[in-house]
DNA sequence: AATGTGTTATAGTATATCTAGCACAAAAGA
DNA sequence: TCTTTTGTGCTAGATATACTATAACACATT
């Protein structure tokens, strides 16, 4: 699984790293029980410093993606709480679909979109 | 139009009155013409700094929302740009369903999200 | 004993956010 | 005309966040 990081992004580089993580995760580019990278080899590959990496995987670890531990490092590990997350959408998708909703996008246009997204996405 | 402010929020003050004012051209509380306060107005009334709505006024028409003129003050006026607009949303969504996909959501799932959010939105 | 984990502490720099005050020109109202 | 209000531009300071840099700690593995 590679990661790239945009230093030109005006996202902040943790949140680039989590966001990576997960959508690796979604993709199934890796699975509940694989390890992650020490934060210090992953720091090195990206080019960052050990304690942005540290950052990202505590935030992960907080919302319930991974899992760390002294012996193993960081290890994908999903807490599903389906019920917080469904709460999480929501809030985002409220003022997501109201900008859409001001440039006149459709409903037809978000499910469109949705669709296609999934379908790069975990095959059940 | 009630504009609403919660300073405990994580969220930067000047993004929360964006976010209301767009959520309030999408529930239609605003139309197209309609002007909003002028900015040392609506500071003094939710308690927060003149530049600080100035600048959500500045983003906000920076993203094609409202107009700004001297003579009238901020003005809505939606520049409709599809195309862009398709492209930021499916940004969002790519990491927001990413999550939602580790969560276990289905596509059903943020299908009906979507439908729920649309009903209180533009009837079209 | 050496190495590799995550973890914590401290410090420094840079940027973002919010507030405050001032000045100016254009417009509106009395 | 005079006054007020408007958006705009500018500077400045306070606070929080983001990122980097070192260093050290506790624990497990080799």
């Amino acid at each position: 699984m590679y990661i790239e990081i945009d230093f030109n992004s005006d996202e902040a580089l943790y949140v680039q790293l989590q966001n990576q993580i997960i959508m690796g995760i979604a993709m199934d580019l890796i699975r509940e029980g694989d390890t992650l990278p020490s934060v210090r080899q992953l720091a090195d590959t990206v080019g960052i410093n050990m304690h942005t990496v540290n950052k990202a995987y505590n935030i992960l670890k907080q919302e319930g993606f991974i899992q760390l531990d002294r012996r193993r490092g960081a290890v994908i590990a999903i807490d599903i709480d389906k019920a917080e997350a469904l709460l999480k959408m929501k809030r985002q998708l409220k003022i997501m679909l109201a900008r859409g909703c001001c440039k006149r996008i459709s409903r037809q246009d978000v499910h469109a979109l949705v669709d296609e997204i999934f379908d790069e996405y975990r095959k059940e």
